[in-house]
RNA sequence: GGCCCGUUCGUCUAUCGGUUAGGACACCAGGUUUUCAACCUGGGAAGAGGGGUUCGACUCCCCUACGGGCUGCCA
């Protein structure tokens, strides 16, 4: 039997959730749902000074939404520093680390000396390597890593391929800082090593690390992990996405009415392919995302294809589910929510206007007729076509309406009759009737609105229109 | 500076030595229509540049250009 997968997110909470990060995680999820594996959350909070609760919070809200779902507790990587120490003084012990006295002044006045003398790089090469333990200064230490200086390292990313790192480019990276405090690099290697993680699947920036965390495996002889490094996501100009580029923040596209299905789908081809999929559900996202169909160049954010893939998800949607996501939405807005009245009216209006809508404020301005009571006031291009003639032609109409059947069959036969009385056509008919009902000239289509309406409102609209 | 990664239509991508280089979004034109959207049909649109290897390169190798990352007692 094949271990089992566990993948794992861990990003820093110092801001919210980035897109890039959503789609990391997303990446995990999919990576370790579509094998019945484990999909694992922790917090990298080691740096005290610029970790906060509300990131922490931010970033655990913009996963919810998008409905990536984990396993077990939260880990805190902060929380878990003893056990980090601990391992940094096995090293020691092993041999495959040792006590640097070195301070921050000297380090530095190394590589200026260095970069003085025009070398090509400047990898601090600690005087205390090999030191006696007689000659240790009575002050504190950092615990560094005793790193090969020649030879190469090989990562074998599932994304990258084979990538070669000369050892000698590599510096003794600290594992224990002089407070003794753990650095990320230790802390990562420790934190998925103990979490059982099997496939770290990663931003690219991140690919060079690799090589000095797979040090920290040797050193500890501990199993690699199957390594997955994802190029980042870029703004749609091609350069690395900033503020500039609008919105970055994953709850911000929720502020925004993108559903979280048509982000996760979108997510989904963004820097990842089967063939032809375009247009598919969670389930399906998983059963067909593989590390191989990741491409290798960084993907830029398309808001017209985004727009695209959430519309088509919207039209798919159930009804009852589809209502329950405006809510959502609404209240992530910070906008109105919807009244009783306003729920049993809009869900019968959804058939006909989720189709139209590429956004949730697109579809809640697409429905404005089942959301709005009387007196309905039409807008300036309404009012437009309500004439004296038009209104004289609703008052023939609404007596006619009385009896009809309520559907659209029974109201067909009655409204082209009206419409041919006058030598009209049809589009000049549908016109009053639009301004009268939902005091717009663009709406669905006029049968929905009056089925969606019902016999009474209906005609008391359309009354109010002809008075 | 050094090291590492990347480069197919405007965008996301397929192709895993032999294809008229395919699909999707966007765009343009036409159709349908009850306004808008949707939908249908058609169209324009790509292998960064230069060297190799090979009977044959988008595909393999090298160089250049451009973009990105790393180079911290940050993560």
């Amino acid at each position: 039997m094949a271990s089992p997968v566990v993948t794992r997110f861990a990003p820093s909470p110092t801001g919210y959730l980035h897109i890039g990060g959503g789609r990391t995680a997303l990446f995990n999820w999919l990576f370790a749902r579509g094998r019945g594996g484990r999909f694992l959350l922790r917090i990298e909070d080691t740096d005290r000074e610029r970790s906060t609760p509300e990131a922490t919070a931010a970033i655990l809200r913009g996963l919810t939404w998008l409905g990536l779902d984990w396993d077990g507790a939260v880990v805190s990587q902060f929380d878990r520093r003893d056990r980090h120490a601990e391992v940094a003084h096995d090293m020691l012990a092993r041999g495959t680390a040792y006590r640097c006295f070195s301070t921050a002044e000297e380090i530095a006045a190394f590589r200026a000396d260095a970069e003085a003398g025009g070398a090509s790089y400047a990898v601090f090469q600690s005087p205390w390597r090999d030191a006696d333990p007689a000659t240790w200064p009575d002050r504190p230490f950092a615990i560094r890593m005793k790193a090969p200086r020649s030879g190469e390292t090989v990562i074998d990313d599932k994304v990258q391929g084979r990538v070669v790192i000369r050892n000698e480019t590599l510096d003794d990276m600290i594992v224990l800082r002089s407070d003794g405090t753990p650095t990320y690099m230790l802390a990562v290697v420790v934190d998925d090593h103990d979490m059982g993680v099997t496939h770290v699947i990663r931003g690219d920036d991140h690919l060079n690390n690799a090589a000095r965390q797979q040090m920290v495996y040797a050193a500890m002889d501990w199993d690699i992990p199957v390594w997955a490094h994802i190029p980042l996501i870029h703004g749609p100009d091609g350069k690395k996405l900033s503020k500039r580029h609008g919105a970055t923040g994953v709850e911000e596209y929720q502020a925004m009415g993108y559903p979280a299905a048509g982000m996760r789908n979108y997510l989904t081809r963004l820097g990842w392919a089967q063939g032809d999929a375009e247009i598919f559900t969670s389930q399906e996202a998983m059963a067909m995302f593989s590390l191989e169909g990741i491409g290798r160049a960084p993907a830029r954010l398309d808001f017209k294809k985004l727009e695209n893939t959430c519309g088509r998800h919207i039209a798919m949607m159930e009804d009852a589910a589809l209502l329950h996501e405006l809510d959502g939405y609404l209240a992530a807005a910070g906008k109105v929510p919807l009244s009783p009245e306003q729920r049993e009216r809009l869900l019968k209006a959804l058939p006909g206007v989720k189709d139209r809508a590429k956004t949730y404020p697109e579809l809640i301005d697409k429905a404005h007729f089942s959301l709005i009571s009387r007196p309905v006031f039409p807008d300036e291009a309404a009012a437009a076509s309500l004439d004296s003639v038009s209104r004289g032609i609703l008052r023939e109409l609404t007596p006619r309406l009385q009896n009809a059947s309520w559907t659209k069959d029974g109201l067909e036969p009655i409204l082209t009759d009206i419409a041919a009385a006058h030598g009209l056509g049809f589009g000049k008919l549908a016109a009053p009737l639009r301004a009268a009902l939902a005091g717009r000239s663009v709406t669905p289509s006029v049968y929905d609105m009056m089925l969606v309406l019902g016999r009474d409102e209906t005609i008391a609209r359309l009354e109010d229109a002809a008075a």
